[in-house]
DNA sequence: CAGTTTACCTACTTTTTAGTAGCTAAGCTA
DNA sequence: TAGCTTAGCTACTAAAAAGTAGGTAAACTG
């Protein structure tokens, strides 16, 4: 590391790193866990969902969560079109792992709110 | 979402996205995993691991992963300096979701072997 | 006293990621 | 025929993350 020009290649270093590259980014973990918990939305809903999302983004995260396999894109033709997403297999394998993630966040804000309160009553 | 504008708070919008904010970026999963195998890593040997990180970015990282409770950083005044680096409770509860996720990884990394080998095959 | 060591810091540049704004298709309804 | 619907696309801009290149302290060694 330290001073040495490196061109880091592309290709992960490890398995870790491989899999944070596929659920890194704003919005890859809160949509599979929508989708765990919807089974299947749609495009639309999704985004409804995520409240915060653009189209542009909420479009390109989904296209690559499904170039790496963790999700399905459904396409109904039809007008105004239809388009369902739901996990994939592959996808699905991620979800213990975010609901562990999930608690963990959930027991730390706790933690975080209860040492405000101890704060506030210090002040 | 779609084409409001709106000014998106800082605050975490559910537990999921609070803990891949904090979790997140490029070499954190691979500090923690590593700070897991070693128990004990001093700052140089650290970037010798991860080898493709900059000091700066392995400071800056480490600052993060301090400040949000999830290592813990230890300085012997000494000279030449010497600072040791381990996981925190917190962030030991976090090792059985690495751990799941590695494997996670290595599962599809395999595959994806077998995919082009299937392909290369075929060719 | 020059060189080595370690764990940084700082200013600056580049790259990546995200957001803004406007546009499209194509069938249905009024 | 104008307006509504949905699920996008595209060009451009802004912001965030990462990389580059230099520098520092302070003790020890030759």
């Amino acid at each position: 590391m330290a001073k040495m020009t490196r061109k880091c290649s592309d290709s992960p270093t490890c398995s870790v790193d491989y899999a944070f590259r596929r659920i890194g980014g704003k919005y890859k973990g809160r949509i599979l866990w929508s989708l765990n918990e919807h089974k299947i939305i749609r495009f639309g809903e999704l985004g409804r969902i995520l409240a915060d999302v653009t189209t542009k983004m909420l479009t390109q995260t989904l296209r690559e969560l499904e170039k790496d396999d963790l999700i399905i894109r459904k396409v109904y033709h039809q007008v105004p079109p239809m388009v369902e997403y739901s996990l994939s297999e592959t996808g699905f394998e991620l979800i213990p792992f975010i609901t562990y993630l999930k608690e963990w966040g959930d027991k730390k804000i706790e933690k975080e709110k209860n040492k405000n309160t101890e704060t506030s009553l210090l002040a």
